[in-house]
RNA sequence: GGGGAUGUAGGCUAACAGGAUAAGCCGCUUGAGUUUCAAUCAAGAGAAUGCGAGUUCGAGUCUCGUCAUCCCUGCCA
């Protein structure tokens, strides 16, 4: 039989890394072995269920190239197959209408409620088969069911013996029935529960293989228990170890915002090859477990329910420290792509970067090509995100850009004879030729000899003024891919002097 | 309270069926660089494998106990 596996979140707020975590390894589960990935949204919980985050959802698995098989299934379509489903384990007597009225409980509380419950129930041992409906004749059941009483429909869990399955990656797991409620199926106002559907919807489609979070390892004997009841073999289970904040809690978007989830990673700058690639570590790691950095092929081919591990994962961030806002590997590892993958690769995405902050021009794809590769390829060497294109880059690309505060302070102001001599090298330097690193470095060092100042005076100074920064790459091919002209403009121009003026007279 | 799961350096992960100084990557420290750097190169620190017993010639690996953390325990998903 041919895997079909399913990615099914909930819409109910942004795609968050777990989730991006849990498609990527069904993706590659079943990309691995010819299967089909399906992706089911469900939103049978209509109070938070929102399309905008459907669309969210669908365009991060776009981004993160996780390119989903056949039709989108919404569940809430599938809410009639439910409702029968529910009705004929009634039928069978594998379910019981219960006509307790319904509990209202503030969502705020809930959990709190629910254990409080719980350790109640505890203390003194709680039996699961106390409900009075439990047994009720079917014929009374029915007659108060067309009285329309309201009832929510339960699944009779049997009194005696144990569910069992064999998780892929936990290993055999079993629990006794009277340990597990009798969970209701249907709401009293006809709305399916998680556990039904899931179920119902997973055998509808043709699911081989559930691969989801370890949060659901305990739900799948109540799933086991419903597939039973149905009379259906249940799939295989693999389920996967969670990602847990740096406190070693749960992630959650709640507490956590914005660095949990995922588009906030495309929008800050992250090559999505990059962070799909250290996605795949976080719970994962290849037989040849040293090899780090794979393509996607790569990937794919080494894929195997069998590497994943049993110990939850701390995804790291700090987002009040700017060089470490998120997981320093992941930082790490988008600044790995950026240097080392072709450059007609990344090109595109530097392109897309630029446009968006307005620093983009056609000729860079017309006479300027070449030249616009090289600059790529000259800064890229020490950027992280594909941001620092346009942030620490502008000046590559832009003749309007800042000067970084402690560069001028540090290589500018503190010699006061740069202001002079500094146009005294504009002239050197437009007389060379022809103009590339080895010639503007040979004129530097000339004029510093002349000058009777150290070199690195005239090379520090002239990075800040060129690129407004302390640092970047080597200076002299820094000269090179400005250009003659443009380098002795920005040498003469004198900004940092007069931003420095105007700044005191702000003040005044 | 009950049930389940997991513990290898600050973080992510290795160590085939018990076998030698517990390996790699990120981060950290130091040095080299064009008196730049978050690049690069080189060197280094950091783990008695949660803790305690047991089995064994030998335990990160097996057994038991203990502690910690996480998950589930809902007419949420």
């Amino acid at each position: 039989m041919s895997v079909r596996v399913r990615f099914a979140p909930s819409p109910t707020g942004y795609l968050h890394i777990g989730s991006a975590r849990t498609a990527l390894f069904n993706w590659l589960y079943a990309r691995n072995t010819g299967g089909k990935f399906l992706l089911r949204i469900e939103d049978t919980d209509l109070q938070r269920s929102t399309e905008a985050s459907t669309r969210s959802i669908i365009e991060g698995l776009e981004w993160l190239g996780l390119n989903y098989d056949e039709e989108i299934v919404f569940q809430s379509d599938n809410a009639d197959k439910h409702r029968s489903a529910a009705a004929r384990l009634v039928e069978e007597g594998c379910a019981y209408r219960d006509f307790t009225p319904k509990e209202e409980r503030s969502d705020a509380t809930v959990k709190q409620g629910i254990v409080d419950r719980a350790r109640a129930a505890g203390a003194e041992g709680v039996n699961h088969r106390a409900n009075p409906y439990r047994e009720l004749s079917k014929a009374e059941s029915d007659a108060r069911a067309s009285a329309g009483e309201p009832f929510a429909i339960r699944l009779k869990v049997p009194e005696e013996g144990q569910t069992f399955f064999a998780d892929v990656v936990y290993g055999e797991q079993s629990r006794a029935y009277a340990e597990i409620e009798d969970l209701v199926l249907l709401r009293s106002d006809g709305h399916p529960l998680y556990n039904l559907a899931v179920v119902i919807d997973d055998i509808d489609m043709g699911v081989t293989d559930v691969i989801r979070g370890q949060d659901h390892l305990t739900n799948t004997h109540k799933q086991i228990l419903i597939y039973e009841a149905l009379g259906v073999t249940p799939p295989r289970f693999a389920h996967l170890p969670l990602i847990l904040a740096p406190n070693k809690g749960k992630l959650s978007k709640r507490r956590h915002g914005e660095v949990v989830s995922l588009t906030t990673y495309r929008d800050r700058g992250f090559v999505a090859a990059a962070f799909r690639n250290f996605l795949a570590l976080l719970g994962w790691s290849p037989e040849e477990a040293e090899k780090e950095i794979m393509t996607l092929d790569e990937m794919v081919e080494s894929f195997s329910l069998e590497g994943i591990h049993r110990s939850n994962a701390v995804f790291n961030f700090n987002e009040a420290d700017p060089r470490h806002w998120t997981d320093d590997k992941a930082l790490w590892m988008n600044a790995e792509y950026i240097r080392t993958m072709p450059l007609e690769e990344l090109t595109p995405l530097v392109k897309e970067e630029l446009r968006s902050e307005k620093l983009w021009r056609e000729e860079y794809e017309d006479w300027e090509r070449n030249w616009f590769e090289r600059a790529v390829d000259l800064i890229r060497q020490r950027f992280f995100t594909l941001k620092d294109f346009s942030a620490q880059g502008r000046a590559y690309f832009s003749d309007d850009f800042d000067f970084e505060p402690a560069a001028v302070k540090k290589n500018l102001l503190k010699e006061p004879r740069l202001k002079e001599l500094l146009p005294q090298l504009a002239d050197r330097l437009e007389m060379v030729e022809p103009w590339n690193a080895e010639t503007s470095e040979q004129a530097l060092r000339a004029f510093s000899d002349e000058a009777g100042v150290k070199a690195g005076l005239l090379i520090n100074a002239s990075r800040t003024m060129l690129t407004g920064q302390a640092v970047g790459p080597s200076m002299f091919e820094v000269f090179d891919i400005m250009g003659r002209d443009r380098s002795a403009q920005r040498l003469r121009s004198g900004v940092p002097w007069h931003e420095q003026i105007e700044n005191v007279s702000e003040r005044k």
